[in-house]
RNA sequence: GACCCCAUGGUCUAGAGGCCUAGGACAUCACCCUUUCAAGGUGGUAACCCGGGUUCGAAUCCCGGUGGGGUCACCA
């Protein structure tokens, strides 16, 4: 058997990590297996839908490297990959189903199914479907049709049992008794949910349908509709659900959801991906570090946890730190870009972003956090840390000693490390004091904070002429009496 | 409430009857390294939800309880 398997999203919103690594598991299955990885579309919805959302969904999906063999954008032998497309090929299977009795026209109105659900449950009882249409003569049913408007209701048996052979919970069993005659169709004529999956699926040959948990209790109703058409549907893997910190479902209130916003945030897709395919699924080998496709050949469903797992920030930007220090300078280049034109920063004067990014990345977690480690490098500190200032500025001593280092350095003919550390330890010991003396002062001056690079790196990347530059300007702070610019706010150190 | 799923440290997990004195990772704490901060190294705190079985032996199997989650639409 071929495997087939998709990823169904409704446009109605955007592509949040659970979405994400709903559609990971099946990229990883598919391939692991040969097999084709689909994208459809479910939009028949057309109250919830959100302008922009497939867009948006399918550039979240491309962007983690998740590439789908079928879709709306690129065909495939199954299409349309739109559920609102397929809305024919609903009709005309509802219609047989209604000429077989499978299904029958309801006529209650809204209100009056809201009033008895609100009935039962006031009762304590479970809140489903009276049957009362059910009955009707097909006479009454066919004269009502022309004129009332109507759904259609699948004819549910009210005994027996429906068995989800689950390939990662096992079989569950539900009792028929427990659900109602459930809406197939819309009084508009298009398809609720339960039954338009099934009808795609089949229509799509899907082989294995790998799902949040969430649906696993609709399960049993989509296995009744495929009876009812008479077709065998496809296999069923339901993988736990991702959690907030407070266990709750996800939702924005919890901070970013969206794989847009982590973009935002400066998390490499590469690590999403990564931390991703870890939630509810681990390696055989233990490895923890993973791109897509060495995930491809361990992948099993058979090792998908059976419990929902929490999302954790701390994890995921830790992860992103390992990444932003292993990938190669070229494509942290790349993906850092935007970052730096969005900071406001100028790069074509100044240290080459290679060495800058070399210099810099070990200290970073986060795309964002990396620009802000860099800054420094291409625009003159403004602002002091205001702490740093206290400690290391406070001794009237510092401007005399900061003047003659940048004498010492215009006078220095070479401009590197081990240079470097030589006319520092020449200048701490002319002047009476320990190297760490002059080089505290020396990195607040030139960077503007107590954190940072190791001096001597930081300075040969900044160059020469900066670096005095910056020193006679704090100097000359210094000793005028405003004295240095201080950060507005503390914490910065 | 009914139905369904689930249950190893704060979090992600390893574990498929003896290899468990329960392993790894994040987080956390301490120390080391060190010009700061990271990174790195070393060490520490920290878990098998509870109760019954089955068995010579249970984190692992069974039952019950408890707890958490999901679903109960003319949404998907």
């Amino acid at each position: 058997m071929t495997v087939r398997v998709r990823y169904a999203p409704s446009p109605s919103g955007t592509l949040h990590v659970g979405g994400a690594r709903t559609a990971l598991f099946n990229y990883l299955f598919a391939r692991h297996h040969g097999g084709r990885f689909i994208l459809r579309i479910e939009d028949t919805d057309k109250a919830r839908q959100v302008e922009g959302s497939e867009v948006q969904m399918m550039q979240g999906l491309k962007n983690l490297g998740i590439q789908w063999d079928e879709g709306p954008d690129v065909g495939g032998d199954f299409g349309p990959y739109r559920q609102s497309e397929r809305i024919a090929g609903h009709r005309a299977a509802a219609r047989d189903l209604l000429a077989q009795g499978k299904v029958y026209p309801c006529f209650c109105t809204p209100e009056e199914l809201d009033a008895e659900r609100k009935l039962l449950q006031s009762r304590g009882l479970p809140p489903r479907y009276s049957g009362r249409c059910r009955t009707l003569s097909t006479a009454q049913a066919a004269d009502w049709m022309a004129s009332k408007p109507h759904v259609l209701r699948l004819r549910v048996p009210n005994q027996g049992t429906t068995v989800v052979h689950d390939l990662i919970r096992g079989d569950v069993v539900f009792e028929n008794a427990q659900l109602d005659d459930f809406v197939i169709m819309k009084p508009d004529g298009t398809a609720i949910y339960n039954f338009a999956v099934v009808l795609d699926d089949a229509g799509m040959a899907i082989s294995h349908v790998i799902r949040g948990d969430e649906h696993l209790s609709n399960t049993p109703k989509q296995i009744l509709v495929a009876e009812a058409l008479g077709i065998g549907g496809p296999q069923f893997a339901h993988v736990p659900m991702i959690l907030a910190p407070d266990h709750t479902k996800l939702s924005k209130r919890h901070g970013a959801i969206s794989v847009e916003e982590y973009r935002q945030q400066g998390i490499l897709p590469e690590a999403l991906v990564n931390y991703l395919m870890l939630l509810g699924w681990s390696n055989p080998s233990g490895a923890e570090f993973m791109t897509l496709a060495e995930a491809i050949e361990p992948f099993d469903l058979n090792r998908v946890q059976h419990t929902a797992a929490i999302y954790d920030q701390k994890k995921l930007e830790w992860m992103n730190g390992q990444y932003l220090r292993s990938v190669s300078l070229s494509r942290l280049e790349e993906a850092i870009r935007p970052f730096i034109e969005q900071a406001g920063i100028d790069c074509a004067h100044g240290p080459k972003l290679h060495a800058a990014l070399e210099l810099t990345r070990e200290r970073a977690r986060t795309l964002v956090e990396l620009v802000e480690n860099l800054r420094f490098l291409y625009q003159p500190p403004q602002h002091f840390d205001a702490k740093g200032v206290d400690r290391h500025f406070r001794d009237d001593a510092v401007a005399g000693r900061l003047e003659r280092l940048a004498a010492e350095l215009d006078a220095s003919i070479s401009w590197d490390h081990d240079g470097l550390v030589l006319l520092f330890d020449r200048l701490a010991q002319a002047e009476g004091v320990k190297r760490a003396a002059i080089i505290h002062p020396t990195r607040l001056a030139l960077t503007g904070k107590t954190v940072g690079p190791g001096l001597f790196e930081l300075m040969v990347v900044l160059g020469k002429q900066e670096s005095t530059d910056r020193l006679r300007a704090i100097v000359y702070a210094l000793r005028s009496p405003q004295g240095v610019p201080l950060t507005p706010l503390p914490g910065s150190a």
